[in-house]
RNA sequence: GUGGCAGUAGCUCAGCUGGUUAGAGCGCCUGACUGUGGAUCAGGAGGUCGAGGGUUCGAAUCCCUCCCGCCACCCCA
């Protein structure tokens, strides 16, 4: 019988990689916090019908790339395939935007999209985002794309480029689905069979085509379509990232593939990822979404980045967190000895050290060779000898000098050579 | 979901047009060395050759199906 496989698409978190994804995690949690944003976490499922609504029926995500089904009970469910359904859901519905707006949260987690695995994409993957909602204004989607951009900043991956764009208000939109129509309908036969299919179905994702890119480029823009508010309020976001130094470059042609968003919307984008894809993460102004869910209008504004793209651009880069702090190997010989190490290792650790115990019965040359090979800084040797007397002898593994001491001064001894050279860097998985 | 390429020890790979018991390097374990590492030498463990079926006297090798990965679409994170 062949052992249990992992099922596609899905990843281990393994200890080698562990490291650089918790620093990962940790630093997003740390910019966003730094600019207000409290954490969320809200179910792995949700009611099939709010990503039907909400997300939109019309999208690749709902039409093809769920993970649905149905519990005992007969109700639909499904495994949720982004977060802003959720946290929008949960903080309506607990009425946090009646105790201060904008309410600013943020999440990391599990996603899961049914669509064919490659590098960087897969049926489970995480994201972390954010969520600012409750009020509509451009220095708040400025905000949200700060954030973003600090928290690169901050990894310090570099290469990533701002993709701008607006969307404008529903009158907008329906402006600018007007003037696409005039231009692809004459055209028709000249598309692409999923284009015509666009044609009916979402004629804003006529631009997202890159077998017509001809006809995509003499396509209209939305300019001319966006009122003075809507061109407005565009400029003002623009302006706000000028004024924080985070350079953008205007995509006309971006538009996000789920149905709610309005106004900004923005991608980053990195050259090197692997596959095709190159979407580190997007996001933007989703005013109309609280609506469909059922509950009163409410604007936000918010983004989701891709963990593993994340993860991937930090490992190309060679970026991660400092070394893990230096520890020592206990090492015992002999049964008495055995017995007396696993005391020192407790004291060890209760001093503050960290501690790995070998008390297994094997010789010491090669509980030396291993502690050595794995790492540590130090190795503390009891033997009967010392466990007579309460005291150890302790080596420091890349001088190679050695002393003995009192079990009770040794930690103090070890301090100092703990906190010298810091430990190589980990290995790059 | 569509099309293409791959899958051989823990890792990186070799294995010619089907031919005995499937190999190497690194890693792991053991001994030389009953209490002193990174070196060296010697030995050992570890493979149903991704899974199942077929062709053949004989299959890691050829054929089919499936699984999984990658690449390009699709789309996005």
């Amino acid at each position: 019988m062949p052992p249990i496989a992992r099922p596609r698409g899905t990843n281990d978190l393994l200890p080698a990689d562990a490291p650089l994804w918790e620093w990962v995690l940790g630093t997003h949690a740390e910019v966003a916090a730094g600019h207000g944003y409290d954490l969320v976490e809200t179910p792995l499922f949700e009611a099939t019908e709010m990503y039907e609504r909400g997300t939109g029926a019309g999208t690749d995500v709902v039409e093809k790339e769920m993970f649905s089904f149905t519990d005992r009970g007969g109700r639909a469910l499904t495994l949720r395939p982004e977060g802003t359904p959720g946290v929008l859901r949960a903080v309506l519905a607990a009425h946090l935007e009646q105790e201060r707006r904008p309410v600013r949260v943020r999440y990391a987690g599990p996603m899961f999209r049914y669509a064919r695995p490659q590098a960087g994409r897969y049926h489970e993957f995480w994201q972390l985002g954010l969520e600012a909602i409750g009020e509509r204004s451009p220095e708040l989607d400025a905000e949200v794309i700060e954030v973003a951009w600090r928290f690169h900043e901050r990894l310090g991956v570099t290469g990533v480029s701002l993709q701008l764009n607006t969307l404008g208000e529903l009158e907008d939109r329906l402006r600018y689905r007007a003037a696409l129509l005039d231009h692809y309908r004459p055209l028709r036969d000249r598309l692409c069979e999923d284009c015509r299919r666009r044609l009916e179905v979402n004629p804003l994702r006529l631009l997202d085509c890159k077998r017509d890119a001809a006809l995509v480029a003499e396509a209209p823009e939305i300019g001319p379509s966006l009122s003075p508010e809507s061109t407005a309020f565009f400029a003002r976001v623009r302006e706000l990232l000028d004024g924080a130094g985070i350079p953008h470059t205007l995509n006309p042609r971006l538009v996000r593939g789920l149905d709610y968003y309005a106004h900004t919307t923005f991608e980053l984008w990195h050259e090197s990822l692997r596959g095709a894809q190159n979407a580190v993460g997007g996001g933007g102004r989703y005013d109309g979404l609280a609506e469909v869910l059922g509950f009163p209008p409410t604007p936000a504004t918010g983004y989701a980045l891709g963990v593993e793209r994340t993860v991937a651009l930090c490992r190309e880069q060679g970026l991660g967190p400092n070394p893990a702090p230096a520890w020592v190997a206990v090492l015992g010989i002999g049964a008495a000895g055995n017995r007396a190490a696993a005391q020192v290792a407790r004291e060890l650790r209760r001093a503050g050290l960290r501690a790995l115990l070998d008390a297994a019965e094997r010789r010491l040359d090669r509980k030396l060779a291993a502690a050595s090979r794995q790492g540590a800084r130090a190795a503390v040797m009891v033997g009967e000898e010392e466990a007579a007397r309460g005291t150890a002898t302790w080596k420091d593994l890349s001088s190679g000098t050695q002393r003995a001491c009192a079990v009770d001064r040794l930690a103090g001894e070890l301090a100092g050579v703990l906190e010298g050279a810091p430990v190589p860097a980990g290995g790059e998985g």
